[in-house]
DNA sequence: CTGAAAGCGCTAACAG
DNA sequence: CTGTTAGCGCTTTCAG
């Protein structure tokens, strides 16, 4: 390619057409100019004919307003800020990009970034959403407490998405993982009685606890009373999914006849373990929380619940909108269904049986 | 949870700490300020302890810059954009999450922003980064022509990630699909030689025509010369892979013996399409551009090419800075190899077999 | 070594 | 109906 020396560095000379200079070819001063050009022009009774000047000025000189100039001045930036775990987690890819969707369509931008689950790095991305003055914040937060967000939410709204903090008051958009995990584990304990495990993320994490207390919830109304060792806890990481797998199949000596993963992540490092231990073909019922196409594809067949990331998106949203034009919202939690995704021909026949 | 009418509206008073308070506060001018605050306190030889004042007020005063004052007044906003097809895919996922760490390490803001693959939609999104007055722009552009973007690096630094436009000679850091595609092909060749199919995205996507040039340079290398029919073109999507592929096996009455395909959404469509009709079993020999770890989950083992999205994340990273900062990088064209993942058990037998 | 002052481009009163 | 006038908070000469 060797282009290398010739690569003209970028002139940055071609000034920007600002609002002084359209104001100056229509003949009109920059507060007109900037009236017409929000399409505030009828509630100030700009003369049709000054408007259409000023418009086709713009047009033609392809002027394109100032953000950080409007920002300073009137205080908002037209962002959004939102804070997830990771980008790579698919339902949080899925929810950022319906968001990215939504404000694009609204002339926000929307401003990601990523936590790692670390508070340290929730802070500092925090404080940076903050420093460049996002009229709202959107938050999966790993915190413990609601106080950082609670004194944010004193100068600009912030609604939680997908998880909560503790008992926090701050508005939220989340799922209902109880009922429908709790569901997918009646039907495990339909299959397998005597035998459910559960593999779980974070207990801090109030998605974890909720996905727990369906478990739970699901047993007690099979009447099953769980022993402790049939419920495990670790992070939300493959690797830990993986780990936990190993030592259940050891210490059994054999894969267990039912498992309830709490999350798709750890799901796949479960059926990782399946594979390399040529699992895959074994009589053992599965359900997880949260959802892939690919689950489609596999052999074992996965009852799974699908977050409806475009919903959770769409609700965070008009919320936030909402409280950034200061009304007051009709609710300020809103809790949505997920969508079970029987996969199991025995799970499906068992339902149909029941409707029958 | 009925707080809803407790909900108190954000109070926006909290009046924000400028530097001119923190100068005001430390008894020094605003230009000091900026100047230690800035870092360059010791460039201007600022007094020692002047600068140790400022220093500890702006932290216990919480100062936090406004980077809109700032990108108005020093023309730099410090921001990137990234302009990519969709934050669902996987690729574009990981090369996001990627350089999204990268900015943030910087002190730099990504903005993310979604084509669809549609030009209408891609104008409109570099438009408002332009309007941002983004630093820079990394793009993964479906455009015909670099026009649009020739024009924009007369003014700011544009750099093609992952794909290039037609014979552009703006800087782009791409992956090199055309080797490792042959050399999966080949391998499908000795496994079927008499039938190699190959699925593949938009013909004015440059790497649809990469892999299939790989794929092309493969079967030369088998000696073998496909006829037409074995070649389909449609887009990316993963409803494209599986008509394709339902196309075919109706046509062959059975499903094809050995087939590459050219993304990972297009193979997502080909095993639904499988799954769905019981041939997961068949014996069918699959390669494919682009991985995912859940392919290690899957009885049928299938080879694939794993890009190095944090390569591409991190070199295109680096080349961006390298021409904000006004320096001439080294190249300006950077093809990055690409990781083969061989999974069938046939293709490792052959590989160790060629080895020994 | 430090301060004063002039903008960056736009919005928002307040006068005409 | 339209123009004038202040800023928003920060950077950057240019004089002390």
């Amino acid at each position: 390619m060797g282009h290398a020396h010739e690569l003209k560095k970028p002139v940055k000379n071609q000034k920007r057409v600002t609002i002084s200079r359209i104001a100056e070819l229509a003949g009109v001063s920059k507060a007109t100019a900037s009236l017409v050009l929000n399409g505030r022009s009828d509630e100030y009774r700009v003369a049709e004919e000054t408007r259409e000047r000023v418009l086709a000025i713009a047009r033609e000189q392809h002027y394109q307003p100032s953000i950080h100039a409007r920002a300073l001045s009137s205080g908002r930036s037209y962002t959004l800020g939102l804070v997830i775990p990771d980008l790579m987690n698919f339902g949080f890819a899925y929810t950022a990009r319906e968001l990215e969707t939504l404000c694009r369509e609204a002339g926000l931008q929307l401003l990601i970034a990523c936590t790692d689950d670390n508070s340290a790095q929730e802070q500092m991305v925090v404080d940076a959403l903050i420093q460049r003055q996002v009229d709202g914040l959107l938050v999966a937060s790993s915190a413990l407490s609601d106080q950082l967000y609670q004194k944010i939410n004193q100068s600009l709204p912030v609604v939680q998405l997908d998880r909560h903090i503790g008992e926090s008051t701050l508005p939220m958009v989340i799922s209902d993982a109880c009922q429908a995990t709790a569901q997918v584990t009646q039907m495990l304990a339909r299959h397998s009685p005597d035998e459910i495990y559960y593999f779980g993320g974070q207990l801090k994490l109030s998605p974890s606890r909720h996905r727990l207390a369906g478990y739970e919830l699901g047993l007690k109304r099979a009447g099953i009373t769980p022993p402790d060792h049939w419920i495990q806890h670790k992070d939300f990481q493959p690797r830990s999914g993986y780990d936990m797998m190993a030592e259940l199949c050891n210490q059994l000596g054999r894969p267990p006849k039912a498992l309830f993963t709490g999350s798709f992540t750890l799901l796949e490092g479960v059926l990782r373990y399946l594979q390399q231990h040529q699992l895959m073909e074994a009589n053992i019922y599965l359900g997880s929380f949260d959802d892939h196409d690919l689950l489609d594809c596999l052999p074992l067949r996965i009852d799974s619940i699908a977050q409806d990331c475009p919903a959770l998106a769409f609700h965070a949203f008009s919320l936030i909108q909402q409280l950034i034009a200061e009304q007051t919202p009709a609710q300020n939690a809103q809790v949505l269904a997920p969508r079970i995704r029987w996969r199991n021909p025995a799970s499906i026949r068992l339902l149909n049986e029941d409707r029958s």
